[in-house]
DNA sequence: TATGTTGCGTAACATGCGTTATGCTCTATA
DNA sequence: TATAGAGCATAACGCATGTTACGCAACATA
């Protein structure tokens, strides 16, 4: 065919290959990731992708380390600029997880189902995972729980979002918003949230407290 | 190649391909199985395969349902030979956790992936995780918990065991039973396991109190 | 204007997959 | 002892995959 497409709007670098990986790995699984689909999707070809990579283990090198910075970043910034309240890190915690515009709970996932069938994707995330548990350690320290306490608490926290992640949970925004008072009451003793009775209270008080300093 | 194997001692059955799956699908994910690996395993061909299944899928909901049945019928049993006290039902719930011989998370595991890629799988799991979650319900409202309370903590509990398996923490068994007071209080408000301080008298008296009632 | 390099598209390769058609062997029945 | 069918093995089909070899167009440089 003598159609030959023209080549500088094409420009097809390596982020325009993460990306679309990164999209069909949260949609469909590790299993759903195939270069040909993936080029379909870029409007490219297979000869295109090894211009970018040696090979489809370097894409998916270069996803794992996307997922890292995306999924962890979020967290520390937002427990950072809280300051050294342990409360108001917890709630700056509970704002990422839910306003949902920078952490990813899918991608999340997606790379721990990846990680049952690859050696290299489980080292990364237990590597990112006890970082995130020893992250909300301090937090809890920062609240007044010591020892074997403050450990616990982190580690059920970080479970228990680990767990609503994985389930998918199809809870309404309006109920997991009610909900948010009596988890922090049952993780942290803090009764603060339970005079809010309004879903739009409870979100305002979090995304509030996290915001300004 | 005039060596035919006698057939009598093959007796490859449905549930021998349903088995030679469970271990698959736990190992490698369901990734990981292809009909002719598993015939390779059961010393067959795939021509033997569909002898007993009309296709793949076949086999897969037959393991679908064995998931359902050795995953979830160990807690019912133990749940309901504990009796109407909410203390001793909670305790029968962490024993078969710790046991680990009827429940095995790594299925779990195995299916919660599955379900990413597979609609019908995802259905079953559903199905199966909102009665695993109304049974823990009735053991915090026979704890004395009521409404949201109890609900919240039946949902972390689970959460919890979720994302504790989920995360295949490589936690050493000593250690892990040592946690056990600390997670029974945080989620139950009960201090009666704190006492307790080496792991084989944790262990002993939850396994006790799980047999004799 | 000639030339080399960058940035792809095209087409083919070997491999593994689910599935099917066919044929062999052992067992049960008459 | 002859026969029908159960219980497999063998081999092939069509398809999707990662990878590679090769060709062609667009741009930069001289």
């Amino acid at each position: 065919m003598a159609e030959q497409k023209p080549r500088k709007d094409r420009n097809l670098g390596k982020a325009s290959w993460i990306a679309a990986a990164r999209k069909t790995l949260i949609e469909k699984g590790i299993a759903g990731i195939s270069l040909r689909q993936l080029a379909e999707e870029l409007g490219a070809t297979t000869g295109a992708f090894y211009w970018q990579f040696a090979n489809l283990e370097e894409l998916l090198e270069d996803v794992r380390q996307d997922w890292a910075q995306r999924n962890t970043a979020p967290f520390t910034r937002a427990i950072e600029a809280a300051g050294d309240d342990g409360w108001d890190q917890y709630l700056a915690y509970v704002g990422v997880l839910l306003r949902e515009d920078e952490y990813i709970p899918l991608y999340d996932n997606a790379i721990r189902d990846w990680a049952h069938s690859s050696k290299r994707t489980a080292e990364v995330l237990k590597e990112i995972e006890s970082f995130r548990i020893n992250q909300l350690l301090q937090v809890f320290l920062a609240l007044g729980f010591t020892g074997k306490a403050a450990q616990v608490r982190a580690y059920v926290t970080y479970f228990h979002q680990t767990g609503y992640n994985a389930m998918q949970v199809s809870e309404p925004r309006e109920e997991r918003l009610l909900n948010i008072p009596y988890y922090a009451e049952a993780l942290t003793n803090r009764t603060d949230l339970l005079g809010l009775e309004t879903p739009q209270a409870i979100f305002d008080h979090i995304v509030a407290d996290g915001s300004e300093t």
